[in-house]
DNA sequence: CTGTTAGCGCCTTCAT
DNA sequence: ATGAAGGCGCTAACAG
């Protein structure tokens, strides 16, 4: 069934079923209603297919995460489709597993399909997409990166601030008396080193002597949480405060420590970051910083909605994450 | 730049550079090395849309949930888009978030853009797709159900034994020792009232009475576990064991009572169902039933799959839960 | 207001 | 082994 077939039964021109279809003017009200009858008849879909070919597009957006079951992507894909499904826009998804290979693929797929947009989520992106290759493969979508920047025409930048993230995570520290504070490093991407970066900057801003031994490397999760709890407490580090790039691996150590002994946050204050939901599990409850999952989806998707309808999106957007303050600070 | 592009500076036709481009057989291996030089040097990619045109596909499929930021969707999810990607479909998520009309519009969506299958996670969907008329607009492509049953010739079920699931949390609790058991239901789903079943069918069994007032009703999430822990507490009811039907809410109850000065496991075992992450985050960790959010999507993907190949599904799968005994029993 | 026609980019007969 | 031509379903001029 396609529209000679309703043109035939309404025994008017496809030309006049393609306007009542769209909802184009200069259609006699009499053969408009007979056209709407039969496409109500046979609940008539036009060929999305057909219309790409002569629109160029599908109304479809790519959105591109490490791993979907990782909650705070999530969540950002949630609102990312939520905003675009409103204007008829379908949303795939893409787990590229921190493999670049995997990454490419999806983006060659993008672009064969000629998605109206792509949003890359994380900062691990703009490791993948360097090479001039790649670049000149999606020069003709419009690319929002969350997190991430890369200086091309056709790219857009939402940003977390993470750095005054974990700056602020640390300076609350200080700030509530504790002295000596570690931070624990679990991940190897372009925003871990700016988190390290926020703790840095604070400690340096208070002369504090020797960062580098501050600074525990761990593998993310609870497992790598409670590890580097039993590194910690094995070594004879002077701590009070552990700052965490990530508040799994914080519930892990924070567990941990519990475990040994130790009462938090009165011998340690523990502080995480993503503000998950697992912090409300945890106890004592965990303190962390919130960097708004949702709120960088809405942004993503606003500024790739404002290019796909011609305007000029704001530049340089940047998310302040913020503090939750709980119980185990 | 399409193949009549690359056909021209090849100097052929464009039945020949389509033939490369599908390696079909009969090219002359010269020009086959003539026209793939030039298909690199573009780095050309045919449209998916022009192709759509013709093979009537696009090489994508639909997953609906209710909400992408629930766990263990989000885990089902995952595995289906890393099955189908590696076929080189791609995968749009959908979030119909309880509403009948989302659920529709994403339906006439799937249809328009004639996608290659529809996977349907979650027991709502049964209930939304009732009428002849929403059965008829989809009659043209598989659909994937898990957890419900449609009986049309297009619906095909990847079915949890959630009965048996809480049965056995509750026959679990029973062998355990404890005898005044409750059950706690949150939601208002096929699969919720399922899962009821399985709390009544294992206290029948043992001659147990009133077994209507051992059922009591909260709202899903922590602050509806809070809210029925102290229900629970404050009514004059008899208890030392509650099954759940949802992690979340089992965590919930579980942090209330601790509050409220009960000893877990031994003033009042708890055990949830799921197997989400948060189980291992409480304190003591939460028994559950892994109702299997992985293998879920292996076996609809698995389905879906033998369908696009042409191949007869196997019919009836049923994933039997497990119980996953940790430290709330 | 209406209908005819020419594409959109590709695949697929069908001759050659 | 190769190329010309038709068609997939729709939109958008264009002519009436």
């Amino acid at each position: 069934m396609n529209i000679y077939d309703i043109a035939a039964e309404a025994n008017t021109s496809i030309s006049t079923v393609s306007r009542v279809l769209n909802q184009k003017p200069n259609v006699n009200p009499e053969i408009k209603k007979r056209v709407e009858e039969i496409l109500k008849k046979y609940d008539y879909k036009p060929s999305a297919i057909a219309r790409g070919m002569v629109s160029k597009t599908m109304k479809s957006i790519t959105v591109m995460t490490v791993d979907v079951r990782v909650s705070h992507y999530a969540r950002t894909i949630y609102v990312i489709e939520q905003e675009f499904s409103k204007q008829g826009y379908n949303v795939n998804v893409c787990n590229i597993g921190n493999s670049k290979e995997e990454c490419i693929k999806y983006l060659n797929n993008a672009v064969e399909k000629q998605v109206d947009g792509i949003v890359l989520i994380g900062s691990i992106f703009s490791e993948f997409i360097n090479s001039k290759d790649i670049l000149h493969k999606i020069k003709d979508i419009p690319v929002i990166i969350a997190n991430g920047h890369i200086e091309e025409a056709n790219f857009y930048s939402v940003m977390v601030d993470d750095k005054s993230g974990i700056r602020s995570a640390t300076d609350y520290l200080f700030e509530k008396g504790y002295q000596e504070l570690l931070y624990v490093c679990d991940m190897d991407t372009q925003s871990a080193r700016i988190k390290l970066q926020g703790f840095k900057e604070a400690l340096k801003l208070r002369d504090i002597p020797d960062i580098e031994e501050r600074i525990i490397k761990t593998y993310y999760g609870v497992e790598g949480g409670k590890a580097v709890a039993d590194f910690i407490i094995d070594s004879n580090k002077k701590f009070d405060g552990i700052v965490f790039g990530e508040d799994i691996t914080a519930i892990g150590a924070l567990k941990q420590f519990k475990k040994r002994g130790y009462n938090i946050p009165e011998d340690v204050a523990i502080i995480g970051y993503n503000n998950c939901q697992e912090t409300i599990i945890c106890e004592p409850e965990l303190t962390t910083i919130d960097n708004k999952a949702e709120l960088l989806g809405k942004l993503c998707a606003d500024v790739l909605k404002d290019i796909t309808e011609g305007k000029i999106p704001q530049k340089g957007i940047t998310i302040k994450p913020d503090i939750i303050e709980r119980e185990s600070t």
